[in-house]
DNA sequence: TTTGTTGCAAAACGTTTGCAGCCTC
DNA sequence: GAGGCTGCAAACGTTTTGCAACAAA
């Protein structure tokens, strides 16, 4: 799931958030967005404060309170999967998610789906603006299924190949 | 989303499955699932507790580890949308899940839709065995939205007409 | 100067756990 | 009877909050 982004662009698009709510352009909201952009997939809030800890003073109170605007903004996007903490995700303009996810030992793993994401972009709704949408699909992976010893009749075996 | 059940079906899916992990068929565990199943939509954990001890005396605990087999037993979902706490749903033999969901005011609508429902059971994957899916689809819901003064050029406006 | 923002620590909250006694099998 | 299950309360981990000091506008 690569994306193209320079920081500045990201800086760009939170300061006009920022000015447009009025809020503040202080350091450690930079700081922390500057951190989100430079980490690869998920990442989880306590995770993201040791890791701006290091080279940084920051609270993690101001750590929830910056995700919670980039979320606003339109940068960050939260998941809440089966686990304790949520996970975030970078999220430069509007984007799908698809996962895999395994109901046994809870992995993760990205697909997508050039025909499903159509689909349903295509659909429209009377009284509601779609803007992103996230597709869950539980199961067993291959560790976690009993009869997997490498299934063969798989029609279109497409995970990690259609994306963009 | 209608569904046609027996409290006696489920009780018997539950039983197998109770027996088949070699767990004790104690009255609480179908104390539990009874309310489970005579409740409309989402319920959080507390609510379901809350309802039962009014006519009877389980604890807090007994209510989630019951909760945790019923999903097990694929007879409960867990969601974990936007909010506090996770909510749960029944889920009588397989199901799928599509959900709007307002970004803004959080408010989660279900709506249903075949031409997707068939086009993700269609896909497979070399690895990875799905069982059900859940479609998020975050926006703006019409009273958040402010230029939703009733849309007009909605192409197939179909919430709630598809389902089955 | 004003007032939003910060760090800190305490609190809140949902969920999990440990344990003695109970009840299914 | 043995061992899984219960209720209870304490513990846990994540997230939120209150507040005085600080700094962006």
């Amino acid at each position: 799931m690569k994306e193209d982004f320079s920081l500045d662009v990201i800086f760009e698009q939170f300061t006009q958030y920022l000015e447009k709510n009025k809020l503040r352009k202080t350091p450690e909201r930079f700081a922390v967005i500057k951190k989100v952009f430079q980490t690869e997939g998920f990442f989880e809030i306590e995770q993201l404060y040791n890791a701006l800890k290091t080279d940084y003073r920051v609270s993690l109170a101001t750590v929830y309170n910056t995700i919670e605007h980039m979320i606003q903004a339109n940068l960050v996007i939260k998941h809440q999967f089966p686990g304790n903490s949520s996970k975030y995700e970078k999220h430069f303009n509007k984007q799908n998610h698809y996962y895999l996810i395994c109901t046994k030992c809870g992995s993760i793993k990205e697909f997508s789906d050039l025909k499903i994401k159509n689909l349903i972009k295509m659909k429209s709704f009377t009284t509601f603006e779609p803007g992103y949408h996230s597709l869950n699909l539980f199961g067993l992976c291959s560790k976690c299924n009993p009869k997997s010893k490498k299934k063969i009749n798989s029609i279109n075996a497409e995970t990690k190949k259609t994306t963009k």
